[in-house]
DNA sequence: ATTATTATTGAGATTCAATAGCAATAATAA
DNA sequence: TTATTATTGCTATTGAATCTCAATAATAAT
């Protein structure tokens, strides 16, 4: 069963209407095959002249979680993220705190710590997030655990200095 | 080493200055042993006739997770919680998508499983997150999609509603 | 097919968590 | 004690997400 008839019998459960607008914001969603976020999704969908406002993409987003065809992501940039779920097969992410990179992997020892777990506090979880932080290849190579800090610190700084720069710049 | 040390040390190796308000927030915070967000942590040392506006407690939060004392946890009321770690035995989540209650655990395998995978991936972990999303034993039983909204509502307010209960009982 | 009912849409207004700007204050170093 | 400047509190601002409401369109009933 494909995304769009997926929510077809989602929609006809809940006595809701099958519109235009939500399938083609389904067909978008999974031909990205990534996560995004509401800001990209709405470009895309202008991109290819399909005017769906805003607000339809917020009232549809919630709906689309309710029937299993996306979950929310927690990134760190202040709002929210989703990534289609249904038909893809299910991942976690390393997020490196340096460079702020998505790493995916697939694990099946969190599945079965979730059946576990779950049969421990008499939970019927349908879902859970298995997520590691901390640096990616790349910048614990490159900075040391402990650099860290150090370079944060001159990297505020250095906006400071470049805040100022332009400031002096303007005559 | 408690968390105000903790803190300090962390303070002077930033070259950045000790504050009673920047303590004070330690303080409140350790003596929840519980998550909270900014609105709580606010009301709360306000009930203690601690003025410290919300602006430095959203100015301390970053502080106190790069200095490892919180993190931030993500629940689905659309604006960020934190709980402390620091001296904490690190824990995940059950949560409950029909009243948004939310149970601790711990399991050491997760911790076996951020190993592994760090490892697989030449990732240095410095954390991780584990998450089962589904239903409690309560609602499994009873699961009314009507009762969501309503039942989550009550649960996420009752919170308030505790911190203010305390507050008046004081003479 | 036609009509009635009402869920859905789009545009703009609104909310509210989070951030930024600024003058006053206070923590550190000299 | 004085100088420097990080920090605070207040206010204004931002921006993601929600809400309002008239117009539209999807479904059910006739």
């Amino acid at each position: 069963m494909d995304p769009i008839n997926k929510f077809r019998a989602y929609i006809k459960a809940q006595g809701l209407r099958k519109t235009p607008e939500r399938e083609t914001i389904i067909e978008e969603i999974f031909s990205i095959h990534d996560h995004f976020d509401v800001d990209e999704l709405f470009l895309r969908l202008r991109n290819k002249k399909k005017r769906i406002s805003k607000a339809s993409l917020y009232r549809t987003i919630p709906l689309l979680i309710e029937s299993g065809l996306i979950r929310e992501v927690y990134f760190e940039d202040g709002h929210l993220h989703y990534e289609p779920i249904y038909g893809h097969k299910h991942h976690c992410h390393l997020r490196c705190t340096t460079c702020g990179k998505i790493i995916e992997f697939t694990d099946d020892a969190a599945l079965k710590v979730q059946e576990r777990i779950s049969k421990k506090y008499g939970f019927v979880a349908t879902a859970h997030r298995f997520e590691l932080i901390g640096y990616c290849p790349k910048c614990a190579q490159r900075d040391g655990v402990q650099k860290k800090q150090q370079l944060y610190k001159e990297n505020t700084e250095k906006k400071k200095q470049d805040a100022n720069d332009e400031h002096e710049k303007r005559p």
